[in-house]
DNA sequence: GAGCCGATTCCTGAGTCCTTGAAACATGCC
DNA sequence: GGCATGTTTCAAGGACTCAGGAATCGGCTC
């Protein structure tokens, strides 16, 4: 993960539709929501969801897959946490201040477990 | 922190001029670091680097204070972090998985201590 | 093949962002 | 006051973003 593609992620994520629309399949993974059926939880046309959906897919936050007539959106954790990781680099690099209290708020709702430890 | 909130923060991140000042404060904490000194180290014009800490400011990431002559801008690491927590909110609420790894990969750097665990 | 449906692509107008020269403002020192 | 220094504000042009109507594409069913 470097600048450029850090810099694309923020830039995606910084609209209303496209936040809205990755944060809805954040919540339906693994599943993934067909594009048409995201432009209606969103109330947007078909077109302007697709090119919104063009946009976070060329960031890597999104892929979507063909699944007879529709398609298939899925949203790539791994790559939005790369993003978040580049983001709170810094705090270890010079600054465990910053990335302290985040790990305490994180941990009660899911600390990992032995076996997803590193 | 709510969406148009969290917009913001990602819009102001979201240019590589901007991310690269905001994490040189981060690095600087708390000492921060003169509007004239951010724009030699980034460089770009003074008046540039002016418009881009009043994005900075406006969104609420960083702070500038006058000292006599200069005004020394400061990264607001409550802010961030809770920018960040917003956007990380969405696992807590359905899907653990995207935080346990997370976690995992920022807890060798800095865990949190027994002071500051709430 | 004809027709339909889900999705994308093309296009255009309106709006916003980025940069920078020039001017203005604030502070400190003589 | 007069001047130098550090910073912001103003204005303008070029580039990019966003939304949505119209056309197009791919795949299914009959």
């Amino acid at each position: 993960m470097d600048e450029t593609h850090t810099i694309a992620a923020l830039a995606a994520l910084a609209q209303p539709t496209r936040l809205r629309t990755f944060r809805l399949l954040v919540e339906r993974e693994p599943d993934g929501i067909a594009a048409g059926e995201l432009a209606r939880l969103v109330d947007v046309p078909q077109n302007t969801m697709s090119a919104h959906l063009s946009t976070l897919a060329q960031a890597g936050l999104v892929r979507g897959e063909r699944q007879s007539r529709s398609i298939i959106y899925r949203a790539d954790l791994d790559r939005f946490r790369s993003v978040m990781l580049y983001l709170l680099q810094d705090c270890c690099g010079g600054n465990a201040n910053l990335c302290a209290p985040l790990i305490s708020d994180l941990t009660p709702c899911c600390a990992p477990t032995e076996a997803q430890a590193r």
